[in-house]
DNA sequence: ATCACACATTGACTTAGGTCAAACGGGGGC
DNA sequence: GCCCCCGTTTGACCTAAGTCAATGTGTGAT
């Protein structure tokens, strides 16, 4: 279910093609190695590790490159937590965290994940050397606060079903950005994660997938997913095709 | 109700707390000078007007100096459009636009606004002079990312009654920070903007000011908010001492 | 291989808040 | 000054989704 990945050496960034799809659009070959030299180790973590805690002292960004990680605000109770995104192989954890120089949530490891470290000091300085290096830092920044306030605009305006829809429809997304199939993958986050990021309960989660399979939409079995009809589900989300094209357009 | 403001002139931005409240903690004098020289006129606006609409080329940030200004995502329907945010005096709009270099949302004049305007590249070119610069633009775009994340946790795990008590302490916390009344202060917006804010019915709205009004909180008056018991309503937020403490001194 | 437990499903019932409808009231336009 | 219209309030009713409870099921530990 995992890929097999080689974590004896330390994998180049230009091996790794995660990079360049996040962060160096734009940059010449020298440009990236500058940044290869200030990133550091690859960390391995397994299920259930803790990357950051809320509250502690921000130094890092993180780079996800293979596996997932949720990322929530603890509650009074363990079950009261609010996860606030789920991120994938390729995304960025951190920026929360440089407002206030302490990280504002926990990050915690779904499955056996490799992650990059950005030392953000270094990041920082090395984008004064390379203007398109700040000018991409903002564009991550900033595609963060547009993919939040599309979030609350889900959960204030759509039902129980156009947000699992679109909750599918947006790791399908994310998969086949990343080179993955949109519509065969695995769930790396059980129906519990899925209901509280979505303000749903885990029952609701049950039955609406039971019920997509009954409508043929998708094959699901435990956390199994098979997308037959990904145009069915983009409309059930609410995307309308002029939205889904703006949308990949600007992911690519 | 609005302060008499002098809009012959060119306001000076050393003569404007907001710049300095809001971009220049850390900066000099010399420094302060050159980001007054990229400010663009300040721009007086009305009631309904557009500052700028959705999938409208990026060439800038605003600050509101005075005033007050929505912004939402639009729907199919007029009424089904989706506010993302309120903006008071002090704080910044754009942030959104950065990623596609075009607007994510539409930004609408609430009330008589003024507004001054940061040509982006112009502020990118002087952040790789100014380093503080640089990083406190990280600062602003991080703080939108965690103001998000909380309204999500808000909007996911609260019920009517808490979210329109942290709304309401919200504002309060926002006022207080700029100098006006922490427990005395006009709303600019509608029930119905508020309750597409906070994902409830007009009705809703209606009710819970009526009742907040009766259990002696605050006292109502169309848009006229007076806080009688600010603890209480901040306890009924949901925010513990701790987090209050922490959000004041982080908004500060 | 077996057990135990956490996750998942399914059904029955409850409820917070939405929807609909009707009446009210204040401020801007004439 | 009067009227109209929009925003607001209030009441009656409805429904989507939550809660509670019971039952299944795959996985990892022993």
């Amino acid at each position: 279910m995992n890929p097999v990945i080689d974590f004896n050496s330390k994998l180049a960034c230009k091996s790794c093609s995660l990079l360049s799809l996040c962060l160096s659009t734009g940059l010449n070959a020298a440009q990236i190695s500058q940044l290869e030299r200030i990133v550091k180790r690859t960390r391995l973590l397994h299920r259930n590790d803790i990357l950051f805690r809320q509250d502690e002292t921000f130094h890092s960004l993180f780079i996800v490159k293979t596996g997932s990680i949720k990322t929530f605000l603890p509650g009074p109770e363990t079950d009261s937590e609010q996860i606030i995104g789920f991120y994938l192989p390729g995304e960025f954890l951190g920026f929360d965290a440089i407002q206030e120089q302490s990280y504002s949530c926990h990050a915690q490891v779904l499955e056996t994940t490799a992650v990059c470290e950005l030392p953000f000091d270094q990041l920082t300085e090395l984008s004064h050397e390379i203007p398109d290096l700040q000018q991409q830092l903002f564009r991550l920044l900033s595609k963060e606060i547009v993919d939040e306030s599309r979030m609350l605009a889900l959960l204030n305006r759509k039902h129980a079903e156009e947000r699992l829809a679109a909750f599918l429809a947006g790791l399908s997304c994310r998969f086949q950005r990343r080179g993955f199939s949109a519509t065969d993958f695995y769930l790396s986050m059980s129906r519990g994660e899925i209901s509280n990021y979505l303000g749903l309960a885990v029952e609701t989660i049950s039955r609406l997938l039971g019920r997509f399979q009954d409508e043929g939409l998708i094959r699901v079995e435990r956390r199994h997913i098979q997308i037959l009809h990904l145009d069915r589900l983009h409309a059930m989300a609410g995307n309308d095709t002029r939205t889904q094209k703006r949308k990949q357009a600007s992911e690519g």
